[in-house]
Formats: structure tokens, sequence, C-alpha cells
RNA sequence: GCCCGGGUGGCGGAACUGGUGUACGCGGUCGGCUUAAACCCGACUGUCCCUCGUGGGCAUGUGGGUUCGAAUCCCACCCCGGGCACCA
């Protein structure tokens, strides 16, 4: 009994013997490190987005992973030295809010996560470089988050300036625009709230137009980068200036259609806007003016951003001139109008814009015509597209509306009146924040010397030690008096530090050059190391990152680039998006339920499961619902193709290939060659994992099938498992690393990738299929190579065929060699 | 409202540039192994019809079109998901 019992045992796939087995390999002989040396062959930067570490790493982490590893793995395996290495996005809110809850220390909550993410990646089996890891809330990190800031300060892409700023009243901080979303905190849900503060910022958009062009040079989803167009927003049109004859002001407008401006009948100022309360002076509409502005700043960001309330707004009681055609037309505040595009004031043109028109209507303000071609009159609904003007001017009227766009912007400037101008969607983004577990933003204030940047040596300004997280609307910085009271650099005096922190997102926006040269002490990077890596030749993460990291660290490159830091203009050549797993077609949550985790699947079924099944599960950029039986299949899978290995591998001698092969050798042999050349494709160019893998199940398949009904060779036996096992090597590295060296004594990743045979892939013969009047009606075997007329002959002979054309005239004969004969006949 | 994706068996999905629709997996049915169950293994599995075959009709959201041939291309519409949304 106990021989037969460890006889089974034996037999049995056992995940929790083979995968901590060769996880201490890989761990002992370093396996994954990708060295200093440049050793001539290509390298390549492999990247998944860095974990926030709060927690244990859910199912989406486990995904975004065994995509990445599946990619270093195979750029591994096809010559390449690949560096893929692993850190923590540490700083951030979450670790904070739960500071304020239990009085934990950010720094060790997120330091018990990392423990966790740590243990899930070793015992996952993802192949990382550890020598390289970091987390960014490690003082030896974000010294150079420190250094990074100062060196954008000295260029003035790091500015403080006050303006009106996104605030949320639950977290008690700034956010940047990114991070309000439809008019509520993208982290707590709460509604933004607006407030004047002097806040810091980095100029990004001086960078608009590159991080606009530069798209067209990057392999990205062409989702993603239309998202990060349309959050560039560029808009070309001109700047055309209205007067104030009473008060002598001129005031410009921005606008996309110029060829309207004849069509103007008032004009808007948004309550924002500093000279509204000159405006009102002395015209009896003092009070009326105030109420209004007074109302429109008090509301929530959410409010005043509906395009579906009704328009509001109060006169002035001024008017100022319309440059083409000297017309007085009425000034209006109204809340439509943003302060923050273009120039706070629009020319209004109620005939071809709706939300002029809506304002027209709620006021009762005349609506012209310019622009013909609308199906209803424009007092009834404005006209948005294109067409000839009309109520113009003689030297436009008749021209179509796109020509007239510029032939009127160089009239106009040609007076002074006007000029070409691009505007942006995009803000500057404001970095900074109210709030505890970030980076120190490394200024100093002085009331003599203004704002002092902390001088390189000093750096790190190491976050201090408080007591209380709690947000009061500053920073608990403000707290640490000892630590705000600073000498000035520059003159010694007396002086305060800056106590804001920055946004993680800065943290995050140059993580992947670190890595590059992580343990460098002397600088960020050595930047002749990093041309050695970056740009990132593969990254992968969620999509929702699409806009807020993925365009900040793109702005980050590029300003480093600029200031001679490094060569790379683009962070990541290629992108790869991966979709959610949802469960029960919803997103996994604790308050629905339906939360799958890595941990107790692992326990069950072992890491290269849970890998290989999130992969086979459907295309990997698609969300893709979670099946506990379809877990089981893929386990199936692999245990098959285990045993099958180990069994081959105990009882079959290691003959080389028969010169001669039999029906079922050559059967076998071709499988595995098709299934090189499937997998091959499937990983070079689209991550059609799900379909690689669909392809080894076959060839493993296939050797079952021929084992059971003939008598292989050994040899093509060893030959069709051994090419399975390595082709399944990315997905599942224990289980086919545990295989293959049962088969071949060697090292699975020490192989280079199998190549396809283009002999096997040849057939001597094909099946021909046979159609009538488009309709698959017969197939015939049919030699490699026969041309036309032998199709054509075969098709005809086939017995179906015959029956269909049977008493009917052939019309013609479509041949497709390799493929099929369609008879059309009538 | 605008801009992207996407609708294929009972389910997840496959079908590379128009050329065998439904690979692979799940589920289901039947059978083998077993005292039994689990595991494992094998066969079948879109749908309807009949004269039961190497048979025929119908099937890729709906309706049209192009083509010898359409899941794939074009037009219109419906549904689902995502992004943007008073940006002048």
């Amino acid at each position: 009994l106990a021989l037969s019992f460890a006889a089974a045992m034996e037999e049995r796939y056992d995940p929790k013997q083979i995968e901590p087995r060769w996880q201490r390999v890989w761990a002992n002989e370093r396996t994954w490190e990708a060295g200093e040396v440049d050793d001539g062959r290509p390298t390549s930067y492999v990247l998944e987005m860095l974990p926030y570490p709060s927690g244990e790493p859910h199912i989406g982490h486990l995904k975004n992973y065994a995509v990445g590893d599946a990619v270093a793995h195979f750029h591994r395996r096809t010559g390449h030295r690949v560096l893929h290495p692993m850190g923590y996005d540490a700083f951030g809110l979450p670790a904070e809010n739960h500071a304020i809850k239990t009085g934990q220390h950010p720094r060790d909550s997120t330091a018990e996560s990392i423990v966790q993410f740590q243990k899930a990646f070793r015992d996952w089996g993802i192949s990382i470089d550890w020598t390289r890891e970091f987390a960014t809330s490690d003082p030896t990190y974000y010294r150079w988050t420190q250094w990074i800031f100062l060196q954008l300060f000295e260029r003035g892409l790091a500015y403080r300036h006050e303006a009106a700023v996104k605030w949320c009243p639950n977290d008690q901080t700034v956010l940047a625009n990114e991070q309000v979303i439809d008019g509520r905190c993208e982290r707590c849900g709460w509604e933004v709230e607006a407030r004047q503060l002097e806040q810091w910022q980095f100029r990004i958009t001086d960078y608009a137009d590159r991080l606009l062009d530069d798209l067209d040079t990057i392999q990205w989803p062409e989702h993603v980068k239309t998202m990060q167009r349309n959050w560039i927003g560029r808009s070309e049109g001109a700047e055309v200036v209205f007067r104030c004859e009473e008060l002598g002001t001129d005031y410009p407008v921005f606008t996309t259609r110029p060829d309207t401006l004849f069509g103007a009948t008032f004009f808007v100022m948004a309550p924002e806007h500093p000279d509204i309360e000159r405006l009102a002076a002395g015209t009896g509409h003092e009070d009326e003016v105030r109420r209004y502005v007074n109302h429109a700043l008090n509301e929530s960001v959410q409010e005043r951003g509906d395009a579906d309330k009704p328009k509001t707004g109060v006169a002035l009681g001024r008017t100022v001139t319309n440059p083409v055609n000297g017309e007085q037309i009425p000034m209006y505040v109204a809340d439509y109008v943003l302060m923050e595009y273009g120039t706070g004031a629009i020319m209004a043109v109620p005939g071809h814009d709706e939300r002029d028109h809506a304002f027209a209507k709620v006021y009762d303000l005349p609506i012209r015509e310019v622009i013909s071609g609308g199906e209803v009159p424009v007092e009834e609904a404005p006209y948005t597209g294109d067409g000839p003007l009309v109520n113009s001017h003689p030297d436009f009227d008749g021209m179509a509306n796109r020509k007239a766009i510029s032939a009127i912007v160089d009239w106009l400037d040609r007076d002074g009146k006007g000029h070409r101008s691009v505007n942006y969607r995009l803000r500057d983004w404001l970095l900074s924040r109210q709030r505890y577990w970030g980076c120190p933003i490394p200024v100093v204030h002085c009331d003599r010397c203004g704002i002092v940047p902390v001088p390189e040596d000093q750096l790190p300004v190491l976050l201090p030690e408080i007591e209380d997280y709690q947000p009061k609307g500053r920073s608990p910085l403000d707290a640490a008096e000892d630590w705000v009271r600073v000498d000035c650099p520059s003159c010694g005096g007396e002086a305060r530090r800056e106590t804001d922190t920055m946004d993680t997102f800065v943290d995050s926006s140059w993580y992947f050059l670190r890595y590059c040269d992580a343990m460098n002490n002397q600088a960020a990077w050595d930047p002749a190391v990093l041309a050695r890596w970056m740009p990132v030749d593969q990254y992968i993460g969620g999509v929702e990152h699409a806009i807020l990291h993925l365009l900040y660290a793109r702005f980050f490159v590029k300003a480093l680039h600029d200031l001679g830091h490094i060569e790379a203009e683009e962070p990541f050549q290629r992108l790869f998006t991966q979709g959610m797993i949802t469960r029960d077609g919803a997103k996994m949550s604790k308050s629905k339920g339906n939360v799958v985790s890595p941990g107790p699947i692992i326990d069950r079924y072992g890491a290269d499961t849970a890998r290989a099944y999130i992969l086979f599960i459907g295309p990997p950029d698609h969300d893709a619902d979670w099946s506990d039986k379809g877990v089981e299949g893929v386990h199936r899978f692999l245990g098959r193709l285990w045993r099958l290995s180990t069994e081959t591998a105990a009882t079959t001698p290691d003959p080389p290939l028969p010169a001669e092969l039999s029906a079922e050798d050559l059967e076998l042999m071709r499988k595995a060659h098709w299934a090189i050349d499937k997998v091959t494709n499937d990983m070079s160019g689209r991550f059609a994992f799900n379909t690689a893998i669909a392809a080894i199940m076959e060839l493993t398949n296939a050797v079952s099938r021929v084992r059971e009904a003939g008598d292989p060779s050994p040899a093509a036996l060893r030959f069709a498992l051994g090419t399975a096992s390595s082709l399944l090597f990315p997905f599942a590295p224990h289980t086919a690393a545990d295989a293959y060296e049962k088969l071949t004594g060697a090292r699975v990743w020490e192989e280079p990738w199998p190549a396809a045979d283009p002999r096997f892939l040849e057939r001597d013969t094909y099946e021909l299929v046979c159609q009538v009047n488009g309709k698959v009606r017969d197939r015939v075997e049919a030699p490699s190579g026969a041309v036309k007329d032998e199709l054509e002959a075969l098709c005809m002979a086939a017995p179906n065929v015959q029956a269909h054309v049977d008493g009917h005239d052939v019309l013609k004969v479509i041949v497709v060699p390799e493929k099929l004969v369609n008879v059309v006949v009538r």
C-alpha cells in the first residue's frame, strides 16, 4: 500500500512541490538580474506600472504582472537582455487616511503592504530583477524627486501661482485638473469646490504641442492617444480685440470661428474676470452684477460645469465695439464663460453656437444668420455647419466659411485688430498637496529672498515626524515647528520651509528612469546607463492611467530631455493597456462580495494555473469575467502536459529522431512546428496569449491522441512535449521548467525560443474546399502547388459538386490556389 | 450631444490581408475506470428539416448594399461598454 501510494504521488501534478522548487533556483541563481555590463545583446525594457502598496495584491495585479512576465520571458528567449524591475508607488492618500483612523504611521502600514506584495511576486514566480527594487517613499528615491523638482524650478517649469483651483473638502487638499472626474475628487468622490489659492504648478502647457505631436512617434493603442489628444484639446483660431470705448479698454477674445464675427450680437465675460467690477461701476447694474458674481463663484464645480443647466447671466450695462463692423454690442457676465480658457471673455454668436443661442433665447437678444445652410431659421436653432457667408460684408458674402476664416483673420491682422491664435484645454499641473504622506517640496520661504531652493547637497529634505495626521486645510507638516523653522540658504536669516508635499503622480513620473540605475547615490542616474535602456520598450498597465500618469510621465521625460539629462523624448515606446477582471459581469468590490483573491486561488491550483488562466480567458486588453470552472480547465491542461511529460521522460529512451518518420511521428512533428509558428506569431506584435495557449493545448491534445491510438517514436513524443513545455514557459514558468527539465535535462529559460522548421509547415496535400455558388459542397485532397486547371478539374470531379452542377450552366470558376474553388452556375 | 471600442453556440471566446464560421476552454449528454464517488480517460454537442446522407435549409445585433464569395467592406438603424462634455 505504501508503495502504490508513493507511486501515485509520483504521478500527481503538485504545484505546491514544483513551484517553490523553481522559485528557489531563480532566487539563488539571481536568474532575472539584467546586469550592468553591455554584453552586446539587444536590450529590452519591459515594465508593468508599479503597484500602489495598499493591503494585499488583487486579481488585477496578477493579470498585469502575468502579462508583463510573459512579454519579459519572450523577449529574453528571443535573444534580448531584459530589464524587468519592480518597485512601489508608496506615497499617497490611502496610507495617510489609514493613519488618521488608526494612528499607525503611513510608513509602517506601507511597509507591511510591501511585504505582502513582495511575497506575492515571489509566489507568482514573476521574473523580477530584485536588485533595483525601491519604494518612492524611500529617502534615497525622493531625494532625486526633489532634485528633479529643483531642476524644473530653476528652468521656470515649476512655479507658484495664485489661481482658482480645485479643492476637495473631504481630503482637505487641492487637486490637479486631471484628478477631478465629473466635478468630483477621483480619490474619495466628494464634490470639488473652487478656491482661490497660491499653489505650485508644473508648466506642462509649455509642452502641449510636443505632447500632441509626438503621439505619432509611439506605438500606443489608438484610443489612449485619442484620449490624450482630447485632453490636450488643441484649438486653432484667432484672438480678436473688442474695445469698450467708454472705458477705453481692449478685450481680446479667442474664437475658433472668425467666420462668424459678423454674427456677434453680444459679448460675455466670465464671473472671475478681474474687470467685472470696474465695468459695472456707475452703470446702475453694480448690485445685480455683484450678486450674480458671488453666486457664480460659490457654485460647485459640478453645478457650474453642467452643460444642460439653463443659461444665466446679467448685463454689465456697457457695450463693446465689434471690430469687423463697428457695431456696439452689449456686455454680459455669465457663468458659462470660463476664466481659465482663452481670455475669459467671448464674442457671442447666437446664430451659430449652441450656448450663445440658448443665452440669447433666455435674454431675448438678436440672432443673426451669417452662414447659410441651416434647415431651420437660426432663430429656432443655431446652425453650426459649413456654408457660404451671408449678411456679413461685401468682401466676404458668398465666400465658403472655411475660406473666410483665414481671409477675415488676415484682414483683422492688417488693422491690428486680431491675429491667429491657438488655445489648449490642458492646464498646468497643480502639484502641491496639503497632506503629510508625500515628498516634501524642497524650497524655503524667506521674507528677504523670497522662494529659495534648498541646495542640492542638503537633499533630501526629509519628511518630518508629526503627531497628528488630521488634515486641517493646511499641510500637517506645519505642525513640525522645529522642522519648518530653518535658516535661509541664501541670506542665512530666519526662514520657513515649504510645508506642502508633492502629488504622488510626481513620484511615478520618473520611477522608470531610476530603475535603470537604481543604486546610484551620486546622481538620479548616469545618462550613459539610462541610454542603454530608455525608452521602455513595452509598458503595461491599466487604461485608467491613460491621461494622468501617462501624460505626466511624458511631460517629465520631455522636460528632462530639454534639460540635457536624458536622450529619450518619450518614456514608453509601446503601451499595452490590460482590461479589468470582473466577476458575474461586475467590477469586483468588497461591498458586492464578489472579490476573487489571488491568494486562495494560488493555494488551491498553484500560480501557474492562475497566471495561465488569466491569460487564456480572453484577449488581455479586454475585460474578462472570472469563472471558477474555467480555472479548473486550465489546471487540468497543465496537469495533463506535466503528467505526459513526466511519464514519457520516465518510461521512454531518448534516441534521436528516426530518419524515416512514421505517419504518427510526422503528425506530431507537424503539430509541434505548427504550434511554434502560431505561438511565435501570437506573441510578437499582438498580445494574443489566449490563442497561443490554445495552440499549446492543441499540441498537447495531439500528443494524447497519437499516444493513445498509435505507437509514435519516443523521439517524436519527446520533441512534441518538449516543444509544448518550451512554448508554455512564458505563461506557466514553473510547470514548463519542470516538464522541460524532465524531458531534456536542460533549463528551458536558457534555451533559445524554438524556431519552426518550414519543412514541417509545408504539406504535400491539402484539403481543397469545393464551392458551388459560394456554398461549400465538398472537400477533396489536392496536391500542394497544383495549378488552377488541375484544381478546377479536381473540384469538378467531386461527387457532391457534380450533383449541384448537373443540369446547370457553368458561368465561371474562381480558383484560389491552396484554398478553394468556387463554381458559379445558373 | 460628440469621439472611440464592441455585439459570433447554453457560457468565455476563435476565424492573420474578404475564401472551410464556431479553434481552444467551460458547461451538457453518453460511455470507460471504480464496490461507489472523486480524479482521470474516450465519444458526441449551433439550429431546424427529411428520403438519416460523403443530404439539405437557416445561423456571426437588425435591415439594405457591394462581391463568385461578407463575421470581415459600404450605408442606415438598435443595443452594450469606455472617454470627453458650457473649452468659445
